[in-house]
DNA sequence: ATTGACAGTTCTAAAATAGAACTTAATGTC
DNA sequence: GACATTAAGTTCTATTTTAGAACTGTCAAT
C-alpha cells in the first residue's frame, strides 16, 4: 500500500496515519510541542538525518500541521510552528505519552511530569465522553457506519459473527 | 536511528512510538478494536503483505499488546487478541480517529460514528485533566523533568530562551 | 580571507516494503 | 486415493525508504 492510498481511505484513523503515522513525524511533533522550531534544532535534538527531516517538515507543512514563518531576511530563514490543526494533535501526543508512562517506564520512573496551569496539579490525561463526561473504554463503545462510510466488509461481518459465540476479548 | 534505540530513550512518547509508530501497527490495532483476530482476516481487510503482517503481529505480541490464543488444535491455529496493555491503547486510537474526523474528512462526512453504551448518545472523545476535570490544551500545560529524565538538552534550553522573546506559538 | 551558522541538497550503501509464489498440515469432496 | 480448500505463515526478487556522510549557497562576524 502506498501512503497516498492511505489518505484516501474512508477511515479517519487511516487518514490521520497518513499524516503522522511514521517513525519520525511524531517525534518531530513532540519537539514542536517542546518549542523547537528550527531545522538545525530539530536535527540536533532528534538525530534524524537532514534529508529525512527536510522531507518530513515539507510533508507536515503540506498537510497544514506546521507553517513556515520567516524570522530573518538575509539570508531568508524560516521557523516551523504549529498551526491550529497541529495544536489539535495535542490529545494524540498526550495519550501516547500517557500510555508510555503507564506501560513503558523503567525503574527510574517517568521522564516527564505534566502540570495543569488551571489547577496547578501534576496530572494524567483522561479521555471522557463529550456527552456524559464519563471515562471511556473500548468495551463501552458501539461503532456505527457514518455518512462517509463505504459498504461494510464481509471480513468484519464474519469476525462479528465469530465474536458473538467466541471467547470474550481481553 | 534504529528502532531498538527508540525503545531505550528516556521519553514515554519515543518508547510508545517504538511499539506503534509505524504505518501498519496502528492499522492492525484498529482492526483489533473492530474484533478482527485472525491472520487471513487482517490480511484481507488491510491489504498488507503477509510478510509484514507476520512481522508486525510478532512485534505486537513481543511488546505484550497482543496475545496469541489457540482456537483449534489440528492444525494448531491462533487468534490474536488485545491484552489489557493493548486495550489501554484505546485513548490513542480514539484521539487519532477524532483528529481525522475534525481535520481530514471529505464532503461525505465521517466514515464512522461512536455511541457510548453508558449514555446511549453519539459522542466525541474529550481529553481532560485527571485532577480538575477541565479539558486540556497544549498551552495550559507546564512540562517538568521527572525522576526518569536525563540532563536537559542545550537545544531545548536555547529554544526556550528564544520562545520567551519571540513570536507566540500558534 | 577565513570561519562559522543555518537550511537545505546530493550521493552511496543498507534496510524495509511490495507483490507474488511457495510450504505445511489438516479437512472435505469426488 | 487424488485433488481442491483453508489457514498461517515463509521465501523470493524488485522497488522504495532510510541512514550516514559530504557538499552547496547565503550571509555575518573575526
Amino acid at each position: 500500500m502506498k501512503w497516498d492510498a492511505l489518505e484516501e481511505e474512508p477511515c479517519s484513523l487511516a487518514r490521520t496515519v497518513a499524516v503522522i503515522g511514521d517513525r519520525w513525524s511524531l517525534l518531530i511533533l513532540r519537539e514542536c510541542f517542546l518549542r523547537i522550531r528550527r531545522f538545525d534544532d530539530f536535527q540536533a535534538s532528534l538525530g534524524i538525518t537532514r534529508h529525512l527531516l527536510a522531507d518530513r517538515l515539507k510533508k507536515l507543512v503540506r498537510f497544514g500541521v506546521l507553517r513556515k514563518i520567516p524570522y530573518q531576511d538575509a539570508p531568508k530563514r524560516y521557523e516551523y510552528i504549529l498551526t491550529q490543526k497541529g495544536l489539535d494533535l495535542y490529545p494524540i501526543i498526550m495519550s501516547i505519552v500517557h500510555w508510555g508512562n503507564i506501560h513503558m517506564v523503567d525503574s527510574r520512573g517517568r521522564p516527564m511530569l505534566h502540570q495543569h496551569k488551571n489547577c496547578q496539579k501534576m496530572f494524567d490525561p483522561v479521555m471522557v465522553c463529550s456527552e456524559c463526561g464519563e471515562p471511556l473504554s473500548a468495551k463501552e463503545v458501539h461503532v456505527h457506519p457514518g455518512p462517509g462510510a463505504r459498504k461494510s466488509s464481509p471480513v468484519h461481518a464474519r469476525a462479528q459473527e465469530r465474536g458473538k459465540r467466541g471467547v470474550e476479548q481481553g
